[in-house]
DNA sequence: TGGGCATACTAACACAGGTTGGCGCGCGCT
DNA sequence: AGCGCGCGCCAACCTGTGTTAGTATGCCCA
């Protein structure tokens, strides 16, 4: 079974066996395994490596002092948290695990040597960060100007293509490891409300939900109600 | 009078005279003036330029198919539009003038020209795009969890920021060029409770607005009201 | 095998913010 | 000078989503 790093690189860019090697090696040193709902990166620290989640479902949340949590980034196996932290920055949000997460630590170094000389690496890492940012624009927009039922069906709508890019979604059937209070967090809701909405979605027959996994009934359908365009996850 | 974009460059990373000199004359080059409430760069082109705003404010923004439109970020003088856009890829937003605005419009060339042997340059570019992605996630978690009151006062502290940083605030007073509805598309609102909003941050004495100028009366007073923690912004 | 706990799910009620529509001002036209 | 119109502003009403407070369900561990 491949790591879905290299899939997700090869969505954007050629690889060569020697360039998959090397990413396969970057996600076989250093592993290790962070229970649900611990902090991979606390807020306020100066992190010196990136990591590689592997397996399980990860975010990046802001915490105000009143307890209120956002959630503003999904990170799924085969996502590298920062490629650039080199850049030695101070954390303005955490990153925790969502659930049980296992993850190959990577220092810049690292980062630094597997680039060197090896364009298509480059070119693939850009466009991981391009594909990033364009999903934060729409995140934005998603909470701001789409209504429950739309931020819903457009979240699993991206998280359908994303996982599928990275080899973990069965044609329409994916993990959805997540808590409705987690949904919440990130869709900008109340947990109570994504409840409501859940039903919505599968009494509308567009998606069957059970024991942690999502199936999508009627994709194009799905695609309609939450005005999703896949056009801004391709870089290409 | 110094260039705005210099300024902001200088926030980060030490210049020589010599940077100085190469990061201004990028400004000086290609002046093109744009009428307010056109698009610098329209939806789903694959645009070979990036801009260098000047003068005048513009935004990102998404457009659904019925109209609504989402803000997902504002474009102040001295903000460089897509620092790395040679990575060809298609626009999945567009860019539009909020007011009349001036560029510069610059190539991947001459970005790479400037970078070339020139750390600090480069370092800058890099630390500009950390805290642009910081923006980014702030205005998630603002969209989705700070009240109406809350991001409104967020945003005047953040656009407070922005602009002393490029040399454009008057101590507490700055420019604020945006009709209510602009504001509304950015926060995820409708204009008329952005207007009651404002009444509210008036009255509670707060800020003070009028003919297009913003006078935050108590600094202090309204970072607490928007939760508003200046770390985000700094990435040394 | 049962008790505790996290999570899903629901109902009743509350309210922040959306909608509609209207008034007036100021500015740029002609 | 007068006209149109974008914009600020406001009031009345409406509704989508939040709040509160449960019950139900399934899983882990003793």
């Amino acid at each position: 079974m491949e790591n879905p790093f290299v899939r997700k690189m090869e969505r954007h860019v050629g690889l060569t066996p020697e360039d998959r090697a090397i990413l396969d090696g970057l996600a076989r040193q250093h592993i290790r395994h962070i229970p649900g709902r611990q902090d991979i990166e606390g807020p306020h620290t100066e992190p010196y490596h990136t990591h590689l989640i592997l397996d399980g479902w990860a975010c990046r949340y802001k915490q105000f002092p009143d307890g209120r949590r956002a959630i503003v980034a999904l990170l799924l196996p085969g996502d590298l948290c920062d490629p650039f932290v080199y850049r030695r920055a101070r954390m303005d949000h955490a990153i925790g695990a969502l659930t049980p997460v296992t993850v190959a630590r990577i220092t810049p170094e690292q980062i630094g040597d597997a680039v060197r000389g090896r364009p298509a690496i480059e070119e693939g890492l850009w466009r991981e960060m391009l594909t990033t940012t364009a999903i934060h624009r729409e995140w934005i927009a998603s909470v701001g100007r789409r209504s429950a039922i739309e931020r819903l069906a457009h979240l699993f709508c991206e998280l359908h293509l994303r996982l599928a890019w990275a080899g973990l979604a069965d044609g329409t059937t994916l993990p959805m490891p997540v808590t409705q209070p987690d949904l919440a967090d990130a869709l900008g809701q109340t947990s109570v409300h994504i409840n409501r909405t859940l039903k919505e979605l599968r009494t509308g027959g567009l998606i069957a939900l059970r024991s942690r996994r999502l199936t999508i009934r009627d994709l194009d359908g799905l695609r309609e109600r939450g005005l999703f365009d896949p056009a801004y996850l391709q870089t290409a």
